[in-house]
DNA sequence: CAAGAAACATGACAATAGTCATGTTTTATT
DNA sequence: AATAAAACATGACTATTGTCATGTTTCTTG
């Protein structure tokens, strides 16, 4: 739960995406699922844009105009209150999808604010053209519906445990998360590749600064955890899930 | 929006199978996006099923074989902590669609409960044929995108409110969607037409039946509310909007 | 319509998490 | 390497919500 941060708006890189077969393209599920000629023509109608540290991808209340795909680094969704309060509902890795959804149809505005966590460079496509992809494509559109089903049991999963647990297994229930979904081995367990501060993990999980860093120290006087923000690493996986759902 | 008064609390219409256009199905959008002809065949390949108090439509952790379709009363997705408590993610009313995700893909099992809330009546339609008739009706599929995209959005501000609000303020957010979404015309305020106990209100904003109690008593007081369960009524819903976001 | 079961209600107290204030350490920038 | 800016840390106090206990009212059902 944070003040809004102060950003100097620079204006973000966008280039035409190279059609030939740019690393990091093979990440991404709903390209592969295409046949490679509408993947060439998919392609020759999205555009990549980069935007770094403190830059927006968009603002809640803009309008929606286009689909976008993260090819590369990570995008926290993020819903602000009145008071100044934020939540970061989700973190967005290479292959993600965002909007691609209801929001992108009629004619609505974007429910909330994507902001790149470092660099990052995003794939988009007008709303009419990815619209027209999916008529044409039954396995493109299916595989929307995969991800999005995906996406609402993961949202109603974290519904659940903001509506039922603890602050701290709240907090354990991120790391596990974490540690499943962007964990490297490491000589001392398992270090977590997306840089995220104490205030980071607050808004993930709807507890104060203050609150995140008490609980990461207990978990670090525990064995739990080491390190901060860059070099966070989980050294006991199986009692940070115990403590998840105790 | 129910069909009808409910005046007589004892069994509603008996439904036989009118091959026309049996009322009700004019409810549901995402059969009204069919031709005549696909609806024909769609409404074949569905059997409608009865619900009462008590009884589950599925349990989370069940193999998920069918798509679902609410066609009467309304059905609650409930997920449970392993110490016993529950939580609401969502009150499914007609021609709201469930299992339409990715659950019912790779062969996972149900990651919640769903139960009807009073007598329920559900078409159903095993997940095969279901996603045959969504490769062969792009239409169809496009309105699956659509709902589950308004899914995910309100799964979102659901997590959002729980992240950031007071246990006043998520009832009082509670309270304006009820209206909003099933609340009818009275002489005193607006009728939720759902009936809801304390107990299903504290499930649903993640407080405990003491708390939700609690804070009712103070809204009915403050004259923004009266009656309970079955005969909840909305008095003033600008000072419970100002108040859901203050 | 009586009896039992839910639902509603309220008080006393405890636990949890937030707020505010202040200081130290780490990281980024010139 | 110096400096500024974040991030981390901790104490004291407060606010919010949960827990447990107990009693009343309202529904349901035989």
């Amino acid at each position: 739960m944070s003040k809004r941060p102060k950003t100097s708006p620079q204006q973000p890189t966008a280039e035409r995406s190279d059609p030939g077969a740019p690393a990091g393209l093979n990440q991404i599920p709903l390209l592969q699922i295409l046949s490679a000629q509408d993947r060439q023509k998919v392609l020759g109608e999205m555009t990549e844009t980069r935007y770094g540290k403190g830059e927006y991808i968009f603002r809640e209340g803009d309008p929606t105009e286009y689909f976008h795909i993260v090819k590369e680094g990570s995008v926290k969704c993020v819903k602000s209150s009145l008071d100044g309060k934020e939540c970061t509902l989700k973190v967005l890795m290479p292959g993600d999808l965002f909007c691609c959804d209801a929001s992108a149809f009629d004619g609505a505005s974007h429910p909330g604010t994507a902001q790149p966590m470092g660099d990052v460079s995003v794939l988009r496509m007008k709303k009419e053209a990815y619209f027209k992809m999916l008529r044409a494509n039954p396995d493109a559109a299916m595989e929307v519906i995969r991800y999005l089903g995906n996406r609402l049991n993961e949202a109603q999963e974290k519904a659940k445990v903001l509506a039922l647990d603890r602050a701290d297994q709240r907090l354990a229930s991120l790391l596990v998360n974490l540690a499943e979904r962007s964990g490297i081995k490491d000589p001392n367990g398992i270090r977590v590749t997306v840089r995220l501060t104490r205030q980071d993990m607050a808004n993930m999980v709807g507890v104060t600064t203050e609150t995140a860093i008490r609980i990461m120290a207990r978990f670090k006087k525990d064995r739990l955890v080491t390190g901060t923000a860059a070099r966070l690493v989980i050294r006991d996986l199986p009692k940070l899930k115990l403590l998840a759902s105790t």
